[in-house]
DNA sequence: AAGAAACATTTTATGTTTAAAATATCGAAA
DNA sequence: TTTCGATATTTTAAACATAAAATGTTTCTT
């Protein structure tokens, strides 16, 4: 082997086992940002705020959503089992920070909301929240934040159409 | 408000709200892809091996060190605490998957090592586990591979930046 | 050599997460 | 109307995750 070796073309075999080491690297890399973030987002809204991140969530979740939402409804959006909401849920009604009020036509139901002081306790953490991501994913200018957020798409729906 | 205002140059204060959104939209969307990809590798590990991810990723650290890992090296590779390790470690040497040894010259640390069987069963598991990631990541050129592995490492030294 | 500090791991308490079973309601078809 | 299947939620059991305390070992300092 010398020199010249790594300039010869990949035949249809190498190049295929090339482009999966270029997908697990992605992939743990991937992996690897989203625990970073997630864990110092984590730790801050433990630090600064006394919440849990899931707790957060589920905040978030029902403050982009005024009219409330069902235990179903928040379950599809955190993409968590729905067991997993019902106990986040308990908490936060023991707090006093959500409400879950029967829905009149359908008893089935509950319809999720936040408290008066539910709201208030959000949007402080929100702003701080904003922030905390701005430093997170640090300086990007608008043609890269297009190019990852396109790149991302693509992997959504690659996923996406892999049946379970 | 007419077309012509959309066009209007944002002043100082607006590019950066912009820039906030679109931090938090870009976070958003790779903490779902993330999720996605995820929640399918744990399904087709449980239904194709029997197993769970925490338990593969320990083995996978392990294939990837024939000489052994200490306890405290997989947690800090991994990522998790250590009282995590401790507990996915004692299952998976339960299962006859590891052993941990005590270390001769140092009766704090143990030695983790995947056992003969161990190493038979992650081969077979991670030729599957590579194909499941190139499924999910789908098509992607080498160029955009690179631009988007360097938005990651940019995004990983921006947060590892921060302190905690 | 004695004490203190750092290190490696486990244990404990609490919380998150899932799958699966249980409970209860709704809607439609026989 | 009764029954059956779909829907909405909660409960349960097992695994995973963290922080913090506990245990024991090593190393450094004096």
């Amino acid at each position: 082997m010398d020199a010249l070796a790594d300039q010869t073309p990949l035949d249809h075999e190498s190049r295929i086992e090339q482009d999966d080491h270029h997908a697990i690297r992605l992939w743990l890399r991937l992996l690897t940002c989203t625990n970073l973030i997630e864990r110092h987002l984590r730790n801050r809204l433990r630090n600064d705020f006394d919440i849990t991140l899931p707790r957060f969530d589920l905040m978030a979740q029902l403050a982009r959503e005024p009219k409330g939402l069902t235990m179903g409804d928040l379950s599809q959006r955190m993409m968590v089992s729905g067991g997993n909401v019902s106990g986040i849920a308990t908490q936060l009604e023991r707090e006093g920070l959500i409400s879950r009020e029967p829905v009149p036509g359908n008893r089935r139901a509950f319809c999720v909301t936040l408290t008066v002081p539910g709201k208030k306790r959000f949007s402080e953490m929100a702003i701080a929240h904003e922030a905390w991501i701005v430093d997170c994913l640090g300086e990007m200018n608008g043609e890269e934040y297009e190019r990852m957020m396109a790149m991302l798409r693509q992997i959504k729906v690659s996923v996406g159409g892999i049946e379970d």
